[in-house]
RNA sequence: GCGGGAGUAGCUCAGUUGGUCAGAGCACCUGGUUGUGGUCCAGGGGGUCGUGGGUUCAAGUCCCAUCUCUCGCCCCA
């Protein structure tokens, strides 16, 4: 059994769970799609530089988090961590960025070598959207209305809360970083071990700290709300506005930061209470320099990713498969006919079971296990007449019907 | 990567100080019903007790290792 299981932090989706998927990555497109997003599919893999480059290489996705290997040809490759850069590879490499706006959707598998836990596999699923070439703060107001309007498609309005916040322009960020580390530096030995370390290597990250003894020193840190340039100060109100304009709800937290390297002026993310310490859905933010750093011409950029499996164990149970039609021979001489009424009836758009085997105590017994609408009877007495007994499963009723005028009759059925 | 908890049938679990401890319910299969499901009755299949070592006359039960899941940290969707 060992060796069958499979790889640590991978997961076997069975029908129920690719149902749930589906819907959610169908609920994801159809919003999208309302805002004119295309869809885009990228390669799994990438050279690693691509993702080197643009996460920049404290995040610890670069440090630790990435499958990377070597192909045959001794180019190193990595499964992707996330799907901003390769779309943004995508685009550069295809020429589109004389097309801007580029408003991009995609949805795939991606690959992080973590610990797994509830939420957090090592491969999961995202739905995700990109829009590329657009500096104008209304950019970041359609990427997270687009956002807020797909959680709620999924009926989770009441269950997430969107949090948002500006890192401001580069400038901006390092005058606020060095506040910081003169700050925190100035505390350092009360500093958590942990925060400690971050201190040089991302000091931005001190701030979601969740020690105890972090969060008193971080209540009286800097906020970089005062750190900002009139310019980013001035983009932040827009996107803000623009929300309340959209009606969209959100708090402002000064304290939420970003790990990848990529991200400058609006980062969000709608959380959850639910799912333990994985708490985040749906993140995203402004990625104004990574066009520019993966080779192109600086173009602007914003999107966001959500975890389907996060927003899997969020929705709702779904009513499930559609209740089929069954198909019933009385016993195997009425097989042959029956499979020809049972391909009529699928050309008619219905969904139909019929059985490989056994009598009609044992198929109606697979009827009711499948939770069939309607058992349409097939023994040699209806048959001769051109008629099919059709059972209605839930009231046992049954009457008489022309085989011709089955696919109406059934399609008539509550 | 760090620190806790847990792994017994497809599922949910019981198993008392090591000595009929390999069980229950649900599910599944067969029969009662060779032209009728859901209820009921009877019977049946199914587990090297996560895996590998060790202690012991004897290990599901104790010890060690390992794998997986899970909770928290790190980080993130």
């Amino acid at each position: 059994m060992a060796s069958l299981q499979p790889v640590r932090g991978t997961r076997d989706l069975l029908p129920d769970d690719c149902r749930r998927h589906r819907r959610i990555e169908q609920a994801a497109f159809a919003v999208a799609e309302r805002y004119g997003y295309g869809e885009i599919a990228t390669p799994a893999f990438e050279f690693t530089e691509v993702f080197a480059r643009s996460l920049g290489d404290t995040s610890d996705i670069v440090a630790k988090e990435m499958y990377t290997f070597q192909d045959r040809g001794g180019a190193s490759l990595t499964l992707r961590p996330e799907n901003t850069a390769g779309v943004v590879r995508a685009v550069v490499s295809n020429g589109l960025l004389h097309q801007v706006p580029l408003k991009l959707f995609y949805r795939g598998p991606m690959f992080r070598y973590e610990r797994p836990q509830k939420g957090r596999l090592r491969q999961f699923h995202q739905v995700g959207v990109e829009l590329i070439g657009v500096a104008d703060a209304l950019a970041d107001v359609e990427v997270v209305t687009l956002g807020a309007d797909f959680l709620a498609a999924l009926g989770l309005a009441d269950k997430v809360v969107l949090e948002i916040n500006t890192l401001g322009d580069s400038a901006s960020r390092a005058v606020y970083r060095e506040r910081l580390i003169t700050y925190f530096a100035a505390h350092h030995d009360s500093l958590s071990p942990d925060s400690r370390d971050r201190l040089h290597r991302n000091p931005l990250r001190i701030l979601d700290s969740k020690d105890e003894g972090d969060r008193a020193l971080i209540a009286e840190a800097p906020l970089i709300t005062d750190s900002l340039s009139d310019g980013s100060r001035a983009f932040f109100e827009a996107v803000l506005a623009g929300l309340e304009a959209c009606g969209v709800p959100f708090r402002h937290n000064p304290r939420l930061v970003r790990g990848l390297d990529y991200y400058c002026h609006t980062a969000f993310e709608f959380t959850t209470d639910a799912l333990g310490a994985q708490n985040a859905v749906l993140a995203g933010g402004r990625y104004d320099g990574l066009v520019a750093e993966l080779g192109g011409p600086t173009t602007p950029g914003i999107g966001w990713a959500a975890g389907v499996e996060r927003l899997a164990m969020l929705v709702a149970e779904d009513s499930g498969p559609p209740a089929p039609i069954a198909v019933v021979p009385v016993d195997m001489a009425q097989q042959k006919p029956a499979l020809a009424v049972a391909q009529r009836l699928r050309s008619a758009g219905l969904v139909v079971d019929l059985g490989y085997s056994g009598g009609l105590a044992k198929r109606m017994k697979r009827a009711n296990r499948i939770g069939a609408r309607a058992a349409v009877i097939l023994g040699e007495a209806e048959l001769a007449a051109g008629l099919a007994t059709v059972r209605d499963m839930h009231s046992g009723e049954q009457q008489q019907v022309p085989i011709d005028s089955l696919p109406t009759h059934l399609a008539r059925l509550p």
